[in-house]
DNA sequence: TATGAATGTGAAGAATTCTTCAAGTCGACG
DNA sequence: CGTCGACTTGAAGAATTCTTCACATTCATA
């Protein structure tokens, strides 16, 4: 009984699927950085971000090592960093026309067919 | 107060973490469907089909048309099925050596520095 | 070894997202 | 106009995911 692709699929844009997960795999594009330093870009509590690292890090999307006192984080693969540069190139076009049309629906505005481009 | 890019980001991918969604855009790759014809390949109740589309529709991942009595969608743009490419090479690597790795750890498992590669 | 700094985890309530069933809408057609 | 087919939406309970606070770990150092 394998996983399903498309539900592994689901399950790994889900893992990309919040703000502070996605600032630390931006952060970690240019190269490891121990929590530390995260912590000071990101304005969250500690344990929070704990929290976030640790759902990247059981996606494999990040890996960790220990330095000295220090926890360092850095990417699990370069293509993430493709990735998010993808995502990045969509979400430029979508936003471009919309404007926060994005957010605003995902709070409730409706869509109909008909009505779409109104 | 505009709405931090890495919000739109999460959210965007949010929308990409479930496995129907996954499907339908999986299948709107290779051109329109009404949703009678997705309909016949997911295996989901109609409702709940009709739901996932909309959230799909809300960020603009596909577009909807009325054709005579069948409702059409199509990918919002081409750069979503680019995106769907990056995220299936990445995952393709993950799972190659991980295994079912990825889905039994989101069940649980710990993974800690020094402990990773077990 | 006792302390302190840097991180991680348990637990519980809050907030979101899913799933389902019943009911509603809209175009096609008799 | 009345009805059928194809979809969509309202509502409510179930399941997940978040956020936080308190506490536990681990390593460095005095």
């Amino acid at each position: 009984m394998p996983v399903p692709l498309y539900q592994a699929k689901a399950e790994f844009f889900r893992t990309l699927g919040h703000p502070v997960r996605i600032r630390v795999l931006e952060l970690l594009q240019d190269g490891p950085r121990p929590v530390r330093e995260l912590l000071e870009q990101i304005d969250i509590e500690a344990s929070s971000l704990s929290r976030q690292l640790a759902v990247l890090r059981r996606t494999q999307l990040v890996t960790v090592t220990r330095e000295g006192d220090a926890v360092v984080y850095e990417l699990g693969t370069p293509d993430v960093a493709e990735l998010l540069r993808a995502a990045r190139r969509i979400l430029t076009d979508l936003l471009a026309d919309q404007g926060e049309l994005l957010v605003q629906l995902r709070n409730g505005a409706a869509v109909e067919p008909g009505g779409v481009h109104r």
